[in-house]
DNA sequence: TTGTATGCGTTATCAA
DNA sequence: TTGATAACGCATACAA
C-alpha cells in the first residue's frame, strides 16, 4: 500500500465527484442514499481513511489536546493525566501526552512541537513555572494552562491545591498525635510545592506554640523513594534525644522510602517515627504499614485544567483563572498506631 | 493573534517571494546573507512558526510515532513508554502517548484517531493481541508493533519478554529455599501473560518433582494491588496445614497488596510467607519487606519495539520478527529472609 | 441531488 | 540568487 486512497479515488471508483464523496463523509443526509452506498462501497473497497492533516490544514485548526507531564513514573501526574483524557475524550479531542522527565530541555523540545502541530491548547506542569518558554507559546498563539503549579502574573489559567494548608493538615495532625519534635523530609525548596508545603507547616507549628527548633527540616535533592531512604539513614544517625519522633514527608515516593529504612532497620512506625507523606498515590495506601497522606483531588485537577482550557479556545469573553483546590487529610496506621 | 502567520506573510513583510522564505528554512545555504537576515527578522516579528499539517499534506507523511499503552498507572508500562521516548527522540519523532486503560473501545477509537493522523507507525500493547482491530490498523497502511504481547500469525513485528522462562525462574527460587506448597496467585489467565507464566511455574514444579496438587492456583480477577490483598484473605483463610508458604504473584502489584495483607495481620514475610512479584518495579524494592520479583528490561523492550517499527518504515526489505527478551529473578528479602 | 472550483500552508521544480 | 507556480487532500460555496 504505497499510496493511501484519497477522496479523489474514492470519486473515480465510485464513478461520482469528488464533492459527493465530501458529501458522504460530512453531510451524509444530503446523498441519494443510492449514491452514498455506491460510495461507501467503494471507500470499503480502498480503505479509504480520512487524512487528518488535510482537513486541518482546511479547517485552520487542529482537534488535539497535549498535555505535557512532570513524570510519568509518578503515579500523582499519571491520574492527573487520566482525567485529562476523559475530559478530551468527552470533547472528542484526541489527547498528546508528552513526559518532560524533569528536563527543561526536553520540556521545550516537546513545545515546540505542539505549537507546530498547532494543537488547540496545552496543559502543562512546568519544570519552572515562571520560564520564559511558556510565555513564548502563548505569544505564538497556542493556549496554555498550568497544572499543579501557579505561575506569577495572571498571563495564564492554573488548577492546582493549597499546599500551605496540605502542609498545615499533616502537621497539625501529628501535633494532636502528641508529636513534638517533627521533621519535614523534602526538597529541593526551589520547587513550589516544596516550600509551600514546609511553609504550611511552619505555620500550624507556630500556632500550636511549639519552639521554633523542634521541627527540622531534612532537605532531600528530591523526591524520590532514594531521597526517602537517604532521609531515613540521617534520622537514625541522630542521637536519639533530639531525633524527631514524626516525619512529613513532602511526597509519598519519598515517605515510601523513608517508611522501608525504617523497617528494614527493625523500628516500628509509627512507634519509632510516625510518618505522614502527600498525595495519596495507590502504594501509600498499599504499603505495609499504610501511610497517613495527604490527598489531592487528582483526577478533577487534570479535568478542570481541561475545561479551562476548552473555555479558552471556545470563549472570546474567557478570562484567565486561578483555581484552587482544598487537600484532604487521610489518615492511616503510619500515625495512628 | 487570530490567525497566526504564514510563510506567505513573513514574505510579505521582508519584502521578498514566498518561495525564498522556504529556502531560508529549508535551505538556508541558497540564500544570500543579507537577504536571509531580512527574512529572519520578519519570522522573528511576526512569531511564524512552521504549520506542521501542511507540511505533512506536502510530505504525505507525518513524523509521528504512537505508542498505546495497556495502563498508565501501572509503572511497567510507564517504563517502557519511556524507552519507546527515547527511540522516538534519537529519530527526531515526536510521540503521541494514549492510554487504553484496558478498555478495547477506547483502544479501537485511538487507533482510528492515529491512522487518520497518518502516524508513521504504531506501537501498542493490546487489549486483545489477536483481536481484528490490529489488522484493521495494517490493512489501512500503517505498520504496528506489538509490545510486551505475542501475536498469533507473523503479521507484525513484536517485543515481548520469555513469560514461561519468568515463572520457571520465580518458581525453582522457591523450590530452592526450600517450599514445597506454593500459590500461583493471577489472572484471569486469558491474559498471555498470566497464563504463560503459570505454564512456567507448573514446568518447573514438575521438573522438581514435586505432586501437581501442591502448586495451587488463586485465580485473580485481575492485576491490581487490591486482588492481591484479596489473595491474602483467602490464603489466610486455609486451613493452616494445607496453607502454602509461598506465593508467585503475577505482577507486582498483586504481591505488594498480598504483602501488605500479610503484614497488617501480624503475619511475617518471609517466615510465614515467601512472596514473589513480577516486573521489578520501583514500588517492589521499596516495600517495607522488599520483594523478590523477576525483572523485564522494561525500557529496552520500548526502545527495540521502536527500532523494529523505524526499520519496518524505512527498509522495503522488512521482514517481521519476534524478539524475546529473558527476564532475570532479582532476589530480595520476601524470599530470603 | 450532484458537480465544479477554490484555498488552506508548505515544499519543490523550473524559469528568470 | 530569487521568483512564479503547481501539488498534497479536504471541505465548502456555488453552479448546474
Amino acid at each position: 500500500m504505497l499510496r493511501s486512497a484519497s477522496v479523489k479515488d474514492v470519486a473515480a471508483t465510485a464513478g461520482v465527484s469528488l464533492g459527493t464523496v465530501s458529501n458522504v463523509l460530512n453531510r451524509p443526509e444530503r446523498v441519494s442514499p443510492s449514491t452514498r452506498a455506491r460510495v461507501e462501497q467503494a471507500m470499503a473497497d480502498l480503505g479509504f481513511v480520512r487524512n487528518e492533516s488535510a482537513r486541518q490544514l482546511r479547517a485552520g485548526k487542529s482537534r488535539l489536546l497535549a498535555y505535557v507531564m512532570l513524570d510519568a513514573t509518578n503515579p500523582f501526574f499519571t491520574d492527573v493525566a487520566s482525567g485529562v483524557e476523559d475530559a478530551a475524550e468527552a470533547a472528542d479531542l484526541s489527547l498528546f501526552m508528552c513526559n518532560s522527565s524533569n528536563s527543561a530541555t526536553r520540556e521545550k523540545a516537546y513545545l515546540e512541537h505542539l505549537v507546530e502541530q498547532r494543537v488547540q491548547g496545552i496543559l502543562i506542569t512546568p519544570v519552572d513555572p515562571d520560564s520564559s518558554t511558556l510565555d513564548e507559546v502563548i505569544r505564538r498563539g497556542t493556549p496554555l494552562v498550568v497544572v499543579d503549579r501557579i505561575r506569577a502574573g495572571d498571563t495564564v489559567c492554573s488548577v492546582s491545591v493549597d499546599d500551605e494548608l496540605g502542609g498545615r493538615l499533616a502537621v497539625e495532625h501529628l501535633v494532636d498525635r502528641g508529636h513534638r519534635r517533627v521533621a519535614y523530609v523534602g526538597g529541593p525548596l526551589s520547587i513550589g510545592q516544596v516550600s509551600d508545603r514546609w511553609a504550611g507547616a511552619c505555620r500550624a507549628w507556630a500556632d500550636a506554640g511549639l519552639p521554633e527548633e523542634d521541627l527540622v527540616q531534612i532537605a532531600t535533592g528530591g523526591l524520590k523513594v532514594d531521597e526517602g531512604r537517604r532521609a531515613g539513614e540521617r534520622l537514625l544517625g541522630l542521637p536519639e534525644r533530639r531525633r524527631p519522633t514524626a516525619a512529613f514527608c513532602a511526597n509519598d515516593l519519598t515517605a515510601l522510602g523513608l517508611l522501608q529504612h525504617y523497617i528494614t532497620r527493625s523500628r516500628r512506625v509509627p512507634e519509632d517515627l510516625a510518618i505522614v507523606g502527600y498525595d495519596d498515590i495507590v502504594f501509600a495506601a498499599a504499603a505495609a504499614v499504610p501511610i497517613t497522606s495527604v490527598r489531592q483531588p487528582r483526577q478533577l485537577l487534570g479535568e478542570r485544567a481541561a475545561a479551562l482550557l476548552l473555555d479558552e479556545t471556545a470563549n472570546p469573553q474567557h478570562v484567565h483563572e486561578r483555581v484552587v483546590f482544598t487537600p484532604e487529610l487521610v489518615a492511616r496506621a503510619s500515625t495512628l498506631g
